[in-house]
DNA sequence: AATTTGTTTTACCAATTGGTAAAAACCCTA
DNA sequence: TAGGGTTTTTACCAATTGGTAAAACAAATT
């Protein structure tokens, strides 16, 4: 009863800290952005937050940790499906897009961090995000053994998956100047998903395919 | 004689200063930078860079405006062949990929910009950049229209172009650790080029395609 | 009520930030 | 070689940076 009620408040305030630093550090990049930005917007002293977290990186490296667990829940899809390429991809190409719409200040710092050259989760990012994606071009390559798709090559294909479907978070601002609206709405969000999967179904699937189904 | 001696040297130092900021700028963002950082990488002072560039927002602005430049001169291939649609997508892709290949650092710098929601430069890609690119939609809308090609919607078909060769700067050290390489080379464009070029012809041109292509 | 524990505030700190003012050095032409 | 413009250096500045130390406060246990 003691140490949960104390680590009840505890966690919440942690967890504003943590959710208000990863919104700025999305908008201006770790250098952009100081500690009294942070404790301010979280309505905190500078000093309490550094009594919960004991330096700025340690801060920016728990929000990283926690961008990066969302990110590789997203990524599961693949291996849901082992017999049904098709719907595997669909539900990942979704899935990655309902990460952009739902975290755009996730995978915004997430970029940040790789533009960067990832000075500070390069480790972190060989351990836990090669590995599944190692394990999503495996799946390609089973597929294609069993022929159930066609020889693609998976590494290229997994960049391109991420490239298009994560630019909906980071890019949108261009995207909705290129739009004409003031930000994405479900349509676009729509729009966009029939467009991958359209291309990457064409790409992927063997040959006779809906002959000309629209884009 | 005087006066262009004189404008030469300073040129040069100045374009040293931007050239640069614009590497510093690209791998730390604009808030991870400080003039002395700068100064002391080109080998001045910061006051004698105060002298060429009266501010740092004002030093940006000026690389951003070069990056622009250059992003804008590889996205006019297009409107090249305005008869050809295959020819014209394979070297817009071409094009784009030599892009992140030749200039990553302008790719960053314009990535950061955007991710931040292009605060400073916002008027300046609605005047410049969504030109072109409704340039480039007009064109696919006219193919289509003249039965050269499938009806796409070219908006979306942009962004995803964008974002599949852009990648390959902006990712490049992702890439690299998924490729198992220490650096992106001729081979990997090479492969990636191949992959969005067939992508995209497989679903922009008219039905029947090399119809097994190996990807 | 006293004490222990956990949390927040106050008071500092040296280093760095973007920027100014003026002096000094430099360079070309008269 | 003297003078005038251009460039660089020296000397500052107030504000902000990330971070420390300790005091004050609050909460819970004894």
């Amino acid at each position: 009863m003691r140490s949960v009620k104390v680590s009840v408040a505890r966690e919440k305030l942690e967890q504003d800290i943590l959710a208000v630093a990863k919104r700025l550090f999305a908008q201006r990049g770790y250098g952009g952005v100081s500690l009294d930005h942070i404790a301010k917007a979280v309505g905190a002293s500078k000093q309490n937050l550094l009594y919960y977290f004991p330096s700025k990186e340690e801060l920016y490296r728990r929000v990283l940790h926690g961008v990066l667990d969302v990110w590789l829940s997203y990524m599961d899809a693949l291996s849901q499906r082992p017999d049904d390429p098709e719907q595997a991809i669909r539900e990942y190409i979704a899935g990655k897009l309902r990460f952009s719409r739902e975290h755009p200040d996730d995978s915004r710092v997430y970029a940040n961090e790789v533009i960067s050259g990832a000075p500070i989760f390069a480790t972190e990012i060989a351990e836990r995000v090669i590995p599944a994606l190692q394990a999503d071009v495996a799946i390609f390559n089973r597929w294609a053994e069993r022929g159930l798709c066609r020889q693609v090559d998976g590494r290229h294909l997994m960049v391109l998956l991420w490239a298009s479907t994560q630019v909906y978070a980071d890019w949108s601002s261009q995207i909705s100047l290129v739009l004409g609206k003031k930000e994405l709405g479900d349509d676009d969000f729509a729009a966009a998903e029939a467009l991958i999967v359209d291309m990457v179904l064409r790409t992927v699937l063997l040959a006779p395919q809906r002959p000309e189904a629209p884009v």
